[in-house]
DNA sequence: AAAAATACTGTAATCGCTTACAGAGTATCC
DNA sequence: GGATACTCTGTAAGCGATTACAGTATTTTT
């Protein structure tokens, strides 16, 4: 489960017949090398995919680490990236790794050597994905990969204990608005609401589930047009935290308070976007922790296994008992 | 302009009077020193601020550069600054450098030392900027930042040639979906599109200006809420491409056709999102580009300066002559 | 044809850190 | 008390690259 040596500039310079100096003096575009030299030596270096190791360059003050800041509020846009980016880097620092930038080539794969990586929003089939694997080289995927290393919120038991909340404040016409059927994460969102309907007895109505795609303006569109459309309910489980911020602002466009006439979860917990919702904590410092951890199991040759981390119901505001009116 | 010297397990060791083995020992916890030994490295450590250079780690083999990955996919949810991200790593391997995330402290300040520093999204008086200033660590910010090292794109310009180009189409009344007034960027381009009209002897009327905050649902709800009360124009220049993209979903569900009843024109050229719309295009690795060539400036000593990347009108399906109705 | 200049190339020290190994000091045992 | 074990610490080689310096050919000059 482990890569094999990099090519080292003592690699090149032996086969080429130079030293080592040369080698650099070549790599580092320096004048003084003979025409038919230099050209020896790129070609070693090509046939041999060479990539000079920054880690050693910067030792010697010629390559520089350039840090990257990101302000606050641009979590507003990126939150879940941003967070799981910023936990990452935490947990692997502490682990004595670094998070790098790799520059990658037209198919997304990486260019430059790096011990092991970790994916996001990989699919089936993800010719990056397939790449790693057959260099055996160690990854760990954000999401569920059966037969890779994986790390995952439990999406069903959120998404089911969301629902319970809903129907223990007494909402029996309770809607769902999924994320796309074709990540996985919707599924089992939608899986987990339909589990808590069933245990509690409320028939599963499959005109109460409308089709989101995680965007925050579609879910605005859905939520307004259904209402409109004559559709009701009093509790509606939006499928992550943006979709929330989209459907409370189609029920208020419609005229509707949360949470008197409508409760509503969310799911994610994004500090900057859902403040004050009900919703599924997602623990992205967990999240970045166990997949550091599974990337160092994976370092050390182990099998690939995946990891479930576990979620929790945050009650705020959006939600309350059902008002029961009364003629 | 630049950092001094770090101080390195060499100068700790002398400090606390114990050798460089030792001081490594107790960095990596390992057993087989002297408890009192252990603590009064570790005093002097945290005097000197000491923090490993992960690069000589790396080298030995210690420490791990690990990549990380985006899906293609991803970019759809934050499009600008992945692009962003991914034309800086590219940029700064170029010149023997890299982009390495780096942990930050509570207040965002960065905990450990790189050579330089790019900020996305600082304003006047973020306190990392402060920070990076009094230091004296080179960096260079995204943005207008005046006394300081700044890219940033043409904004003026390009809010003048979108509003232009509906002028030429014969558009008269030409709203224009606003980013936030406390945000530079959106202020720009407010004066573009007025300056455009100026120029063409349109008068400029303050209730054609929509609030919007560079959200899609926010675009969204504006843009319909004005066109339901009333409001009427052919040409609407929204200051992103994802506005437009609200925008665009607002006229559709108020029942106009893009373009032949208006005519949008976005901003930034977002590949993942504005695929069809006419917008300005920004050249995201000319800035990325740039942004690099001012770091090694900064880094040679040199006097802070900004810098403007030009931007192009990119004319797609979302415009067309205004079609007169013969009554 | 010898001296001087030029064009290449190799050698070895160096960057900051880790770690195998050796050595010094102290405690334990008979 | 001397051998043995154990605890702690220092020494020095090595990781992959760069680069000043010192060569060795080759060419040019006189």
């Amino acid at each position: 489960m482990d890569n094999r040596r990099m090519p080292t500039i003592g690699d090149v310079a032996r086969l080429a017949g130079v030293s080592t100096g040369t080698v650099s003096r070549v790599l580092n575009q320096r004048a003084g090398v003979h025409p038919q030299t230099r050209e020896r030596v790129i070609a070693v270096m090509e046939r041999l995919g060479y990539v000079p190791m920054q880690a050693a360059r910067e030792l010697t003050g010629r390559s520089d680490t350039v840090g990257i800041l990101l302000a606050p509020e641009v979590r507003r846009y990126i939150p879940y990236f941003v967070l799981l980016f910023e936990h990452l880097t935490d947990a692997l620092w502490r682990e004595g790794m670094r998070l790098e930038e790799t520059p990658t080539d037209a198919a997304g794969l990486p260019l430059t050597p790096a011990r092991g990586y970790i994916l996001l929003g990989a699919h089936d089939h993800d010719p990056r994905l397939e790449a790693l694997q057959n260099a055996k080289i160690s990854h760990v995927l954000i999401g569920v990969y059966p037969g890779a290393y994986w790390v995952a919120p439990d999406d069903e038991g959120g998404a089911y204990a969301a629902t319970r909340h809903l129907l223990e404040l007494g909402h029996h016409e309770i809607a769902h608005l999924t994320g796309q059927p074709q990540h996985q994460v919707g599924r089992e969102r939608l899986l987990g609401y339909r589990k808590a309907l069933e245990a509690y007895r409320v028939p599963f109505q499959p005109h109460l589930v409308l089709d989101g795609d995680f965007s925050t303006l579609t879910a605005y569109r859905v939520v307004r047009k259904a209402w409109e459309q004559g559709l009701r309910f009093t509790g509606l489980f939006a499928a992550s935290d943006e979709m929330a911020v989209g459907a409370a602002a189609a029920l208020e466009d419609v005229g509707l308070r949360v949470p008197q006439d409508v409760s509503l979860v969310g799911f994610d917990d994004l500090p900057e976007i859902g403040a004050a919702i009900t919703t599924v904590r997602q623990d992205i410092k967990q999240i970045a922790g166990a997949a550091v951890r599974l990337l160092k199991e994976s370092l050390a040759g182990g099998m690939p296994h995946g990891m479930r981390v576990p979620v929790q119901l945050v009650v705020r505001g959006t939600t309350s008992l059902r008002e029961v009116k009364t003629a």
